[in-house]
DNA sequence: TCAACAGTTCCGAATTTCTGAACTACGGAA
DNA sequence: TTCCGTAGTTCAGAAATTCGGAACTGTTGA
């Protein structure tokens, strides 16, 4: 396993979080990320929406978006712990984020998980 | 050759619009057009920053873009003219097309085509 | 040392994207 | 009308990407 990439915020590419926020099944793990605040480990978001998700899918989800630099992602012995970085990202593209979540009908400040 | 399809304001999905707006090229498009107000016509598009655009590529990325709702095309006798629909779609999705400009360094209100 | 667990990587199948070539549609000239 | 040039679309095969089951890695606890 080689060690997680994640991008300085200087080097946050608008189409990797575009790319990223383009699939409805990423925007909803990202959406339960954000919402949680942190913690968001794998076993903890294969089952939103009612689909389980395959967790070599699950896996290429969550590296895409951690490269797009939406969430950092952290192992905790066994398991992996996510967070958001959206302040990062606000702080580098102002409001994309939050127009995002919002044209998917979510708030960038809670999730109701689906 | 098919008519073409412009989805209605309340069919507009976040994905179609997040999907065509990751790609460079297509931003440039768009912005391009967004900028014109009016009249992109193919020809006046396909040498945005530097790359010529072959026309069948060219021809797929309208299609993108034109099916995701951002813009809209109208023959007008041999030729195509695409205008934006920026008003459209941020009435549905309020902000979303300008962070996204803003992310890649684009105003939605005038561009400077490269 | 061994087993269980969390997540990653591998790899083949399915899907998508790219682009040159062929094609369609329209307008103008003869 | 017929023919030609222009604007753009569709087709088709190659290349690239995505999906997901199986195998694997790294960690913890017994």
């Amino acid at each position: 396993m080689r060690p997680l990439f994640h991008p300085a915020v200087e080097d946050l590419k608008p189409e990797a979080i575009l790319y990223a926020l383009s699939d409805p099944e990423r925007v909803a793990i990202f959406a339960q990320i954000a919402g949680l605040g942190s913690s968001g480990t794998c076993a903890a978001l294969s089952n939103l929406g009612g689909r389980v998700i395959p967790k070599s899918s699950l896996s290429q989800h969550m590296k895409v978006l951690r490269e797009a630099g939406l969430i950092r992602g952290e192992r905790h012995g066994v398991e992996m712990r996510n967070h958001s970085r959206c302040q990062e990202v606000d702080s580098r593209f102002p409001g994309l984020i939050a127009a995002i979540l919002n044209a998917y009908g979510r708030s960038p400040d809670q999730s109701d998980a689906d």
